[in-house]
DNA sequence: CGGACTATTGAGCCCTTTCAACTCGCGTGG
DNA sequence: CCACGCGAGTTGAAAGGGCTCAATAGTCCG
């Protein structure tokens, strides 16, 4: 799959890179640690809570999710993973993982068995600081979230949720300033912003109407940048990009 | 401060020995990066968002809150953290947090300048892994504190609260079978919950009336564990502990 | 003894959910 | 070719969980 400059970790790179330097050498040796890949289709289950876990696996394209469900049918989406995600990179740590990941459109991955990072981590220790902080910054993703869930309104945390999602979209070149590809069900984004799937509806629409972002068609269509930022109050700081947004 | 084998890491210690073994040397070399040591009063802000970082700061008593607030006054608890937690060891990658930490009562801290906790990555690496799990494991809470405000009704969040503090308090000796103490205001707990604080106020009444739990004068009293356990949903795999939960 | 913080309770409102019906587009089988 | 079914989206109406506003009480402390 190597063509040209091309690498299976392409996007991961990249995501690195907006973080920190990394060398020609490092870029290698992290794109030497995925072995074989595999494809999913919407609705297939990546990986399971509980199992035990040998390797870690790289978002390749597509979209993803984790979740958790209640007893009661319940399901609540913890987190969006886009490309370039390295979606259980904590099972490197954990062994096992606490919530299922499930593909949210078509999919491909690639797989690096916890031996090779093990290796990296023992030869590369600029390398292992950011695969560590690559779990880091994950968790800065997920206190957003209780910052959304607690916090804001629907409206504010859909606003919130399109501004995050674009940032990191665009620092894996899968987003502009007008907007983004963004293939989920209303169903789905409810799922993931807490919400019931009617109420997602008049969200979408309640942005729409404020001249914000339009989402329709599998699109997300950002009308007013500025805008969306200052009503979401979206402060792309716990992103820990270096590169200024926008 | 070191008296027989008690340590300043002592519970830090207590609660990686739940995750995995931990050798003596191991123990003594992460009792050694903690140098000086802090006081802080009730209300006083410990770390303070973005500020650059060149060390660690490991709470050894009292309890603290990561807090990020919207500009128009709403503020929202992210995680609460209790003695023994390396309260932000992730700034160790980060360099600079994106989240304020507040004192919620009188507090004792320990500080571990980076540098000492990179001779530690550079020559142990089980040591290494153990942090970097801690990093993970913190996000594990997050996500089920997202679970909790996505998809639980407030007395079943306050009830997994409840739960979820009883555990981690355990693992460190502050909490038994019949409950613990909390000594926070029922505004603090409304924060941390993303609920109001009247609404708290009544969530709290309707664990007591469901003979559930008792939250008065700073304490929790555990009236019914496997209730309380089966209300909330509470499956406690998501803290990573070793040894079985009660 | 006043003041500040904490806890408690009532009442009304509002955001979000639930239930329900209906449309639209699309793929499949008769 | 059309009927049918199904998933996705949309909209209305009513119910409900949690919030806000407001008032009262208890407690600690200077």
């Amino acid at each position: 799959m190597t063509v040209g400059t091309r690498q299976i970790s392409d996007k991961l790179l990249a995501k690195y890179r907006a973080w920190d330097t990394v060398s020609e050498a490092e870029a290698r040796a992290l794109d030497s640690v995925f072995t074989r890949q595999a494809s999913y289709p919407r609705g297939a289950v990546i990986i399971r809570a509980g199992e035990e876990l040998d390797g870690s696996t790289l978002l390749l394209s597509g979209f993803a999710n984790r979740y958790k469900d209640l007893s009661d049918g319940r399901r609540q989406s913890l987190e969006l993973s886009v490309p370039g995600d390295f979606i259980d990179l904590h099972s490197f740590t954990l062994k096992r993982i606490d919530h299922d990941i499930g593909a949210l459109s078509a999919v491909r991955t690639a797989w690096a068995p916890h031996e090779r990072i093990r290796e990296i981590t023992a030869e590369l220790p600029h390398l292992t600081r950011l695969l560590w902080l690559n779990t880091t910054v994950d968790a800065a993703l997920h206190r957003e979230r209780i910052m959304s869930l607690g916090a804001r309104t629907a409206a504010e945390r859909l606003a919130a949720f399109v501004c995050e999602t674009r940032e990191r979209l665009r620092v894996v070149g899968l987003a502009d300033e007008t907007g983004y590809d963004l293939p989920l069900t209303q169903a789905d984004l409810a799922e993931l912003l807490g919400l019931s799937m009617v109420h997602m509806n008049r969200t979408i629409r309640e942005l729409r109407e404020r001249g914000l972002a339009v989402l329709r068609d599998r699109m997300v269509r950002i009308e007013d940048w500025d805008g969306l930022r200052k009503f979401a109050q979206f402060h792309p700081g716990y992103l820990h990009q270096r590169t200024e947004p926008r």
